[in-house]
DNA sequence: CCTCAATCTGTAACCGATTACACATTTAGT
DNA sequence: ACTAAATGTGTAATCGGTTACAGATTGAGG
């Protein structure tokens, strides 16, 4: 390995002359400048971060908590993530904690233990006690003092009424999602606010989840537990998918006799047919500028904003008449 | 923060003895064990990794270099590394490549400025050439001497071209994925060798990449150039769905008209109606083993196996005839 | 009782960077 | 030409750990 030392000796000065071209910091001569650009790319050095991150107490590294990868929303909200990340010469650390306290306190551990220098959380919501790097909750932000980006799921959950409303829906299922995710209580209320303003009757059904391998089977308590209904406010495209094809094997069809609006808008929910009409939510956006938000906070101290709402969209697609 | 310092002199002891009894190194008298022991409890210290890394030039921690974290194969890969690394103390650092040279070099010289200890890598696979620490592929080895997992993808290519001769089809379409991939090849041979052997007619239509939003774009061009056909071997499950999807809007049905069969089995392949009828390919498994592979590497510098090679397995549903 | 090995423990060097500080050399202003 | 400020550079301390080495203590064997 190269290090600052062999750059130094080569080129003839300290390590400290060395340190401060790299960095432009205090005064470096015209002569040992050129020397030491020199020395760096014929001994192709370059400087290790494990060591500057020593000194500096923080690391270009930041923590990325998320519930679940193998649901298809997060990987676009990492990936949006990762290319500002990557833009700016951060690496992401990726925890994925299960809606499991136990392995997110873990991973918080793990993250001071390498000097992160901030994290973006889609876990829980609950900031972690006395951790004090910048902190950015995606998506499930509970207090008013937290940075969040969101996306603005009373919104989202008028347009899924409104929608239903549009094409006619008489008696409708709201899907309710875990009552501990704030966002999935937001987009409740303004479903059912729609919903009560033009009188229609619904029923709430309650998933205790957004683990996927949970949607099958919840698709079927859907329909044993709940009595006769005409229309579905599903709590995410993979429920609401799953609700489908139940729907569809109990021979109903869609959207006939039973129709779908999902929430989130992944990639296949384009490409199966019936196409699922759906809320969007900007999950790349969302990643993308939490982490602008959090490399703000990181290297400035402040962000521009401290609660950020992305918009959701309708996209009307076939699963509703 | 608490420092190894801190808790020596809360101990009464040296740095040196707490650090042997932190690491059972050496020998630590009965006292001061008890004694540093008694002190990091009421301290709540733990050790700074950066430091340690900084000595050791090695971390805990193993980058992941993935080539498209929102193609929804790769995040159960990442689930399956990330549970292995997590259950024995390591950290994942992610590196989404998007199959972009300049970005796989960037992440490796990231990686080793971070005294990485080891590289899972499902990318080019072309093993960075200096580069000394462990490194197992994912999926796409390409020379004999390296570590790798795979799935067998002669056996997957064989696989899918049974089960379309067992259910009547005559006129097949093999989309051949991206000729740079090893597994793309193995599975187009596989199915090549099989369709020969029956006498079946084919035609061979190549895919570039396996980005997700080039799918719908690609479903189109198959349908219009290529000449008729009652049956599609897909390059992977999202190719299936969107060409079942641009099958379906031109008028044709599925499985009666045209028979799908996709590869790598997916959570919504199961949700979506029909049901596509697919590979499996074991992901999870995949990233599982990998990891298990690379941390023997790390550790014991020596792994069991070499090459791994994973079975795929047909999954019927609704698809095919 | 003596000797040698085993057991403990602390001091200090080290890992590879950054930076405070001191000192030397220019440059500028009068 | 003389002083003060600006510029350039190296030495050494520092970050928080690990470990080589040396010295001290204990115990066992003869």
């Amino acid at each position: 390995m190269v290090t600052i030392k062999d750059v130094a000796e080569y080129a003839g000065v300290s390590v400290a002359t060395v340190s401060r071209a790299l960095n432009n910091s205090g005064y470096v001569g015209k002569q040992s400048r050129i020397k030491v650009e020199e020395a760096i790319k014929t001994l192709g050095y370059y400087p290790n971060e494990v060591a500057r991150s020593l000194y500096q107490k923080s690391s270009k590294m930041i923590g990325l908590l998320l519930p679940d990868i193998s649901n298809p929303y997060f990987p676009l909200v990492a990936k949006g993530v990762e290319d500002y990340a990557q833009q700016n010469g951060y690496m992401i650390i990726l925890g994925n904690v299960e809606d499991n306290i136990e392995k997110e306190d873990m991973y918080v551990k793990f993250f001071s233990q390498y000097n992160i220098s901030g994290v973006l959380s889609a876990a829980t919501g609950k900031k972690s006690q006395n951790y004090q790097v910048p902190f950015v909750l995606l998506d499930r932000a509970l207090e008013e003092e937290d940075y969040s980006i969101a996306t603005d799921d009373h919104l989202g959950g008028e347009l899924a009424a409104k929608a239903i409303i549009e094409s006619k829906g008489k008696q409708v299922v709201v899907m309710a999602g875990p009552k501990n995710i704030a966002g999935a209580n937001d987009r409740l209320s303004g479903a059912l606010g729609v919903l009560n303003s033009k009188g229609l009757s619904y029923q709430i059904f309650e998933t205790h989840s957004y683990q996927v391998d949970k949607a099958e089977e919840t698709a079927v308590q859907l329909f044993e537990s709940t009595s006769h209904f005409d229309s579905v406010i599903a709590s995410n495209d993979v429920y609401a998918l799953a609700v489908m094809k139940e729907a569809i094997k109990r021979g109903y069809r869609i959207p006939e006799d039973i129709q779908i609006i999902g929430y989130d808008d992944m990639l296949f929910s384009r490409l199966m047919y019936p196409g699922l009409t759906t809320i969007a939510q900007p999950a790349y956006e969302l990643g993308f500028q939490g982490a602008k938000m959090l490399v703000d906070l990181i290297e400035k101290n402040s962000s521009e904003h401290k609660k950020v709402k992305l918009k959701p969209k309708l996209i009307m697609r076939d699963s509703l008449r």
